[in-house]
DNA sequence: CGCGAATTTGAGTATGTTCAAACATTGTGG
DNA sequence: CCACAATGTTTGAACATACTCAAATTCGCG
């Protein structure tokens, strides 16, 4: 048996043995030569936090997975007010088919592993292999609830609720122990408070009001600021305003 | 050329000739022995305002393109919260693909023809023509684009910037003479004030006085109720808060 | 015309913001 | 090693925006 795996794994480019967006993500879809030509004309990065990826209104040249860390995407108003408009974790793709130019800004939130490939060379894969645009179109799908979802957050909840759902969102994302019936959770917070407010509307005033609440009343305890451990994740839950928060990917 | 065009479309279903379906919606990709054959087990309806298409939590069984009319997309929290998370203008495709479950409940706005056809049969589809998932991909993602584009105005936009958001949005996707550089438009709202107010995040009685303000700035003017005429699309753009909103569907 | 629903208007209030200051935490240079 | 910025976070007090509750008004329709 090992030496059956030997023998599949074989023709697996090296960059791609371990990499999990083989397993959940897009790469999944291509059969090992078409792997092998994607990863001739990839390349890992890791990029500091706070690095602008793409820019807003600018050209998109390539496209990436996330190997590690979170990357945050963000729209601004022209005075300054600005809105996170999702969060990508590994495995997810980034970047946007089928446009010239972003709308959006991507920046990285925490320390972030990329696998970058140019645009051409997916464009020229999606016509060769349909699977791999099925692919896409799941994680649209995805991205779309999960957007759905937030401006549901966005436009009904409290403060309150809005950092409750906020919290148990990132356990599902970031702890991978926690599924619906876990108890607690353990985490370090992906974003500044800054960016908190941002993802959720609020200010990080606010923000920082209503983390210090939950503290206060034994929902969670925080550590150096950005180490967060759920302590009952079904009181967490009632706080979010009875729909649970699913999954960001 | 006439005599060309006869025999090309005497391939296609009857039904499907006026259709613009076919022209900017997902039939298109289809060749016109496949479009026959899904239209064949497809069926139009016609919908009153206020009935519920796909409920919250249903097994969905058919997909439909929305031939007329407009289509909302809520979610409610259990106390009752609402908020509208997409509306569906023709041709839209209507369905969440590779989902047992909605998640999402979808109600006519509005008098709506639909245009159904059983799950199975658009999944068929959509495994014999790479095309068709090409489409369906492109509406994902502008319906992506479109939900981020709300969770900016939804989370960073005050009141009054939110409404006139609204109606630059209803300007651009329901009088289709308007365009960038339109001077004036002319619709009816297909919306209620609370309708308004779940898609804005606000209540209809703030609702109602920004729509009082803009009227009483000579923005607008408001006939029965329902019938909108924006003076000068500039100056309501200047109301938005910075960013253009985008076509929505 | 008169009923019911949707909309508008008003007054008081609450939630979250703004502005300001104190308080860590981290890294830098003396 | 410590002083000291620099940055991010917490806390406080005053304020503003949008909400709530209530009543008046308009519109559509039998």
């Amino acid at each position: 048996m090992t030496l059956r795996q030997d023998i599949h794994s074989s023709g697996i480019p090296v960059l791609c043995r371990s990499c999990e967006g083989r397993r959940r993500g897009i790469c999944g879809a291509l059969d090992p030569d078409r792997l092998a030509a994607l990863a001739r004309s990839s390349s890992r990065h890791k990029i500091e936090p706070g690095v602008e990826l793409v820019g807003d209104c600018e050209a998109v040249n390539s496209y990436s997975n996330v190997l590690s860390g979170v990357v945050k995407l963000t729209k601004s108003l022209s005075d300054g007010r600005q809105q996170i408009v999702g969060l990508q974790f590994a495995p997810d793709f980034l970047g946007r088919p089928f446009k010239v130019e972003s709308e959006i800004s991507a920046e990285a939130a925490t320390v972030v592993t990329l696998c970058s490939f140019p645009k051409a060379a997916l464009e020229r894969m999606v016509k060769e292999s349909p699977e791999l645009e099925h692919r896409l179109l799941k994680q649209a799908l995805d991205e779309l609830d999960a957007a759905r979802e937030w401006m549901v957050t966005l436009g009904r909840k409290t403060a309150s609720e809005k950092v409750a759902s906020f919290l148990v969102m990132l356990a599902l994302n970031i702890d991978t122990s926690v599924d619906s019936a876990a108890i607690s959770a353990s985490f370090d917070l992906p974003l500044t408070r800054a960016d908190i407010s941002d993802f959720l509307g609020l200010t990080n005033e606010t923000v920082s009001r209503q983390l210090t609440r939950l503290r206060a009343e034994g929902v969670i305890r925080i550590e150096n600021k950005r180490h967060v451990r759920v302590e009952s994740v079904g009181r967490l839950e009632q706080r979010c305003g009875g729909r649970r928060p699913r999954q960001f990917g």
